[in-house]
DNA sequence: CTACACCTTCCCATTATGGGAAGGTCAAGC
DNA sequence: GCTTGACCTTCCCATAATGGGAAGGTGTAG
C-alpha cells in the first residue's frame, strides 16, 4: 500500500502520516525503488489506532505510550488505565475552566440589554468596574 | 511608566505587552531617549482589559473588536453582546466535545479492571475491536 | 566605578496539523 | 513512444499566544 491508500483507509491525511513518522510515533516505512513509502496491513492498524486515540483527545506523547502498551503482550491493564485516568482528569480540568468562562459570560450577556444604547455590563466587567 | 511596571500592575508579562504591540492589538508605545517604551495610565487600563478578556477565553481578534467597541462611545451594546454570545457558543461547543471524550473514556476506564492482566477494553476500543 | 535591575531586539520552541511549490513516478490512453 | 493526470517526494511557511534565552544597552545606588 502507498501512503494515500493508508490515509484513506485510516481516515487521516497523508501529511499526518508523514508527520507521525517524522516525530517517531510510527516507524519509518519501507521504501519502493522510486522512494515511495510502502505499508503493510499492520501499519494501517497502527495509524487507525492513532486516529482513534486522537479523537479521544490523547496527546501524541500519550499515544506513544499507549502504542507501546498495545504492542506489549506483557502489559498490565493498570498501566493503560493510569494513562486514561490522567487524561480524563486533564479533560475535566479543561472543561471546568471553560465552564467557568461560560458561567461568567452568560451572566454578563444576560445583563446586557443588547439594544442600541452604549451601556454594557460586559465591557464594564472587562474594564474592571465590576458592573 | 516603563514596561515592567505596566506588566506588574496589569498582571501580565512584559513579553506579552511587546507581543500585543507587535501584532497591533495595542498602539506602539512612545519611546524614551534610551529607546524604552513609556506608558500612561490609560495604556495600563488597556492592558488590564486585554488580560481580563483573555481570562474569559476571548481570542486576540475578538479582543481587538471588543477594544474598538470599548473605545467607541457611540457603540451599541448589541454589538458587544453579539461577540460575547458567539464566544459562548464556541465555548459550549468545545465543552461538549471534551465532555463526549470524557464520557467515552470514563466508560472504558470503568470497564478496565486495572490489574496486572493485559486484557484492556481501552486498548480494544482504540484497536477498533469495540470490546 | 561597579553591581544589579531593567530595558532592547532577535531568534527559537511549543502542538498538531494544513497549504503549497518544485519536481519525480506510474498507469492509461492515443 | 508520448502525453496526461493522479500520485508520490522533500522543503519551507503558517497557524495562536505565548515563554525562554542570548547579546547588548541603560539607569541608579552604593
Amino acid at each position: 500500500m502507498h501512503i494515500g491508500q493508508v490515509a484513506d483507509a485510516a481516515g487521516v491525511s497523508a501529511k499526518r502520516i508523514r508527520y507521525y513518522e517524522q516525530i517517531g510515533l510510527i516507524d519509518a516505512a519501507r521504501r519502493s525503488d522510486a522512494g515511495y513509502r510502502v505499508y503493510e496491513e499492520r501499519d494501517l492498524h497502527t495509524v487507525h489506532f492513532i486516529r482513534r486515540a486522537r479523537q479521544l483527545g490523547f496527546s501524541i506523547p500519550q499515544i506513544a505510550t499507549l502504542l507501546a502498551l498495545w504492542r506489549d503482550r506483557q502489559r498490565c491493564s493498570a498501566d493503560v488505565k493510569k494513562v486514561a485516568l490522567a487524561h480524563i482528569e486533564e479533560l475535566r480540568r479543561k472543561i471546568a475552566e471553560l465552564q467557568s468562562m461560560v458561567d461568567t459570560l452568560d451572566d454578563l450577556a444576560t445583563r446586557c440589554d443588547g439594544g442600541s444604547r452604549p451601556d454594557c455590563p460586559i465591557l464594564a466587567e472587562l474594564q474592571g468596574v465590576g458592573s
